[in-house]
DNA sequence: CGACAAGTTG
DNA sequence: CAACTTGTCG
């Protein structure tokens, strides 16, 4: 079940889509079988669902303890020379049916796109992030890793660290394995991993509370526009990997990162931007169906604009699209990553709602009751 | 001839111009007169035409081997505190009759506005500067400190420092002491004075070659937009002061500098803005219409913008507006003046439907029949 | 060199 | 939040 290749053909993709179980969870349990000298030796590729290989630098492995530090000073200068390791990066519930929720809210000073599957935040505010594991047993404990990657096939490789300048004027209680992470989780119990100094990729693990559904706050010490060596402008995932003690993965889930000064700003150019693009006399011209776009276009949303003509056409649309939204997410049943989306949407129309009868003094131009 | 207050109150000012031959070269000829406890307890200020009186933080001295680290302690903390040392900054010739020329020429990677008495840059490109110095004996050695300030009378007193991305990224072959100078000077016996660390004023000098004039060329390390605590967008400008062996000053040039990415877009900028200035930020202006939630499309029509999910609600939504004029249509009866809006929206509608289903692919996604 | 991207200001 | 500034890209 591994392969050698560094990266497969779209045929080789297609076959091994059609011809294995991609989600059979023991697939994704091979860690033990693999030695620290497979490790440094070989390169492994896991196929998944929604396959992305990743060939990461440095140290990257499965179990908590195990350290770039404790190797073997030839194995060290394999590791510095070219030693990549792929790894598999591909989301999968797993048997805990594991998954991230981003709390959203309309004034929070973060963003969340449900659509791009992306948060826009800004420096240094906590944004709180739901884990969601199912049948958690008070006698097993989880950890959630957490590993922030550039998300552009070119640039996966290389390791994301701080900026200089965020790195020497990061909090002054920060330890100094910590001043290079861009993110970092408020929770006490934290571990971090990874020596920039060394070319290892950074990570972090917590141990999760024995809850269904626990909330970690997490704060970023970069912006996407901070200067090489920093992100240096590049698009940035956050990779959550649900773990047992051993570092077994048993899920996965990536979350897109943007942090910049305007959360609000840059999520509707990057949502409005592949959609519709206004022309003269306020028209709106559907967006170029782009290939990646159309896949995920199901789950996609999206801003439509249209002519209204007075208040009360206005607000006939926009209960009717409230309700659109209503009838979806009773649908969805308990879902609640189905319904995610929804929501959201939900959420944007009230918002518009609220901001039209704010706006209004005439009360039989309200709507009530949202 | 020195002034003990701080700042001197316009009413002083113009009293002393009006009283004073400021051209005069023996009044700033004063070094000598002046011992380093003087320095170090005193604020002196003595003022110059075009007279801006600076309060420099740190050992800012007149003789080259003079050292900040050479203080005892007591003084050391002193300063550390808040010794703020006064200097003049004014412009003058001086008995060598010392001038400062930015060589130009179209095609150059920099800028010169002799209008603003100002530079505009790239980084890292070397600059050429030419120093005239008359009557340049061959048995006297004459020297030129070069000093970057804030020039804003908010700001001068802070030191410029480099930025840490460049002060932990510049060129590999830079000695400890180099590395916080935003511009340094090409010249092999420059000697570069001041330590961060210690919060001194950082300024290098230059021993000039024995002729009249005298070209050197400076490279610049940040640029004016590096985040704190480098520049961060404050304007700098560069200190010349002509000095002897001893450190008396024998004249002064300062020099605007701009290190950016489009030195002639933005020295452009400078240039017209202060002609044309009616339109900067924080200006009146008329301001527009909200146009947050709606705009004002023809009389009565207006655009709502409304978030949707996936082809299908965005087609209900569309079909949805589309019967809402045909209704209001319908119930116009006859009267066509009163239909004319609806009319209107009506089209504008099926403009946007049509844009939909040209760009659609898929005849699932399509709206029929309009 | 124009257009865009993205932090800052009031 | 709009407008501006200013680095970057094509
Ligand atoms: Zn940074
Ligand atoms: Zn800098």
């Amino acid at each position: 079940m591994s392969f050698q290749s560094e990266l497969l053909s779209k045929e080789d993709e297609s076959y091994i889509l059609a011809h294995v179980d991609l989600d059979d969870p023991s697939l994704f349990n091979l860690s033990d079988e693999i030695s620290i000298d497979d490790f440094q030796e070989q390169k492994y590729s896991l196929l998944l669902h929604n396959e992305q290989t990743v060939a990461l630098n440095g140290n990257y492995q499965n179990t908590h303890d195990y350290y770039p530090a404790d190797l073997p000073k030839e194995a060290e200068s394999i590791k510095l020379e070219d030693q990549k390791l792929n790894v598999t990066q591909g989301e999968f519930q797993g048997p805990y049916d594991f998954q991230v929720i981003v709390c959203t809210g309309s004034k929070n000073p973060w963003e969340y796109s449900a659509q791009l599957n992306k948060i826009y935040t800004d420096r240094k505010s906590p944004v709180p992030i739901d884990f969601i594991v199912k049948n958690n047993s008070p006698d097993t404990q989880l950890f959630v890793r957490v590993t922030p990657m550039f998300n552009s096939p070119q640039y996966a490789q290389d390791c994301v660290y701080r900026c200089p300048n965020h790195e020497f004027n990061g909090p002054s209680d920060e330890l100094p394995k910590e001043k290079c992470h861009i993110v970092k989780c408020l929770n006490k119990n934290t571990e971090y991993y990874g020596d920039k100094a060394k070319g290892d990729r950074l990570s972090f693990v917590i141990p999760l509370a024995r809850t269904d559904r626990v909330r970690e706050r997490f704060e970023f010490y970069c912006l996407n526009s901070c200067p090489a060596p920093g992100i240096n402008r590049k698009p940035v995932e956050i990779v959550f990997t649900l773990e047992d003690i051993h570092g077994n993965t048993l899920g996965r889930k990536n979350l897109n990162v943007r942090i910049c000064s305007c959360p609000r700003r840059d999520r509707e150019k990057d949502e409005n931007i592949p959609a519709a693009k206004s022309r003269k006399r306020g028209m709106i011209v559907a967006k170029k169906p782009s290939k990646k776009a159309s896949v995920v276009l199901s789950r996609n949303l999206q801003e439509l604009t249209v002519p209204v003509l007075g208040p009360q056409m206005r607000n006939n649309v926009l209960k009717y699209v409230h309700d659109l939204y209503a009838g979806e997410i009773l649908r969805c049943g308990d879902d609640i990553e189905k319904q995610q989306p929804y929501l959201q949407g939900l959420e944007s129309v009230k918002t518009i709602i609220a901001k039209f009868n704010d706006n209004e003094s005439s009360s039989i131009t309200q709507l009530s009751h949202f």
